[in-house]
DNA sequence: TAGATTGTTAATCGATTAACAATC
DNA sequence: TAGATTGTTAATCGATTAACAATC
């Protein structure tokens, strides 16, 4: 692998074309090339060439990248040829949700624990999981050692408890609540709110 | 507003600056400035200040921006300022959570109809949302003229569905599919796949 | 007025694309 | 071999930042 720093919109579409390739994996092909893969995913054939060879020679001029190599090399680079224990912080509709998500496992990622300050909740379970107090959290996650989170608590709250997190050692977050967080430089987060995602197609509507 | 073409990832800036702005409208500010705001979203003052001068001149020197006023015109300029409405296909766990999330209307959004293709669900309720048979749905979309729908099932289906969509008039396609879309320039799609999400963070971890 | 902050320009930085030699 | 496709270079294109005159 190349030394030099690389682009954070670099990493960004590695897991799409992972995707892809999983795709491609299961439906029995053994090879694919750069223009192929980018009509899969909607990404011109030299700009995947360009980003996959940032991370070493991976094709064959002639006949393209074998797909199982291809699969083997990202999940080495972007770290998912392990599983990744992560926490859910909140367990509303969208924590239920997550926690009965079956697309994690395969994909390197296993929820370990869920967390609601909601003492009613405390207790009962989602599918599984038991859920913990969440006064508990930071000494768990602690002990645990886990660095990723799932944040779906209401806005007011997630920037306390991303606090927490990170106090008890989490580097990633998936924040679901409606709201920038404020984190130190070592801290990695990405936002989903499918209503600034909606607001984002309405100009061209 | 001016006349040339913005940048798509100007215009993804936007709604991130809207939510931002809204809550200091909530917490009772009546003005900010570029740094404020910046500091909130985490983007540098001047890229704000560049973002927002594409539309207009929306700031006074000296004193900022009024929180207000500014929310008015991005919310036109999103077109936001109005309601849309959105229909939901596929109400598995992942739709629940949306059917019951209360963050859409006051965002500019409204679910208008849930659809299944699982003879079980057509007729169950979802809070109050009757889940109604993917079979008409392409004719009540044409009827009820939706533009826009967010998309929560299989990956396998999901392609099958999304052209069924633009067929039935759909412009803009909120996909949790794990799966890239293959859709015609004039529709919009925007991705929301926790994994992916997830994948796009271990890298640094 | 003095201080603050915008809108804008120019410079810098970074990302994408086109093209093609290398080679499977 | 002939055809296909990579990896890489150079050119182009686009985005971000720094700086500051204008002005509230």
């Amino acid at each position: 692998m190349n030394a030099e720093k690389i682009p954070d919109i670099i990493i960004g579409r590695l897991p799409v074309y992972l995707r892809a390739l999983q795709r491609m994996a299961d439906s029995g092909l053994k090879t694919t090339s750069s223009q192929e893969l980018g009509e899969h995913v909607g990404i011109s054939a030299a700009q995947i060439r360009k980003d996959i060879s940032q991370f070493g020679e991976f094709g064959k001029q002639g006949t393209g990248y074998s797909i199982q190599f291809l699969l083997d090399k990202l999940r080495g680079i972007l770290k998912v040829d392990r599983i990744w224990d992560v926490v859910l912080i909140g367990a509303g509709d969208m924590g239920h949700a997550l926690a009965n998500y079956q697309g994690f496992t395969n994909r390197g990622f296993r929820i370990v624990s869920i967390f609601d300050n909601d003492k009613e909740k405390v207790g009962t379970m989602i599918g599984e999981y038991k859920i913990e107090d969440a006064d508990q959290m930071v000494e768990k996650i602690k002990t645990m050692g886990v660095k990723m989170a799932m944040l779906t608590v209401p806005a007011p709250a997630a920037q306390n408890v991303a606090d927490k997190l990170i106090q008890a050692g989490v580097r990633a977050i998936l924040n679901y609540a409606p709201i920038s967080l404020n984190v130190p430089n070592n801290v990695k987060v990405q936002y989903i709110d499918p209503a600034t995602h909606l607001q984002r197609m309405t100009y061209y509507l």
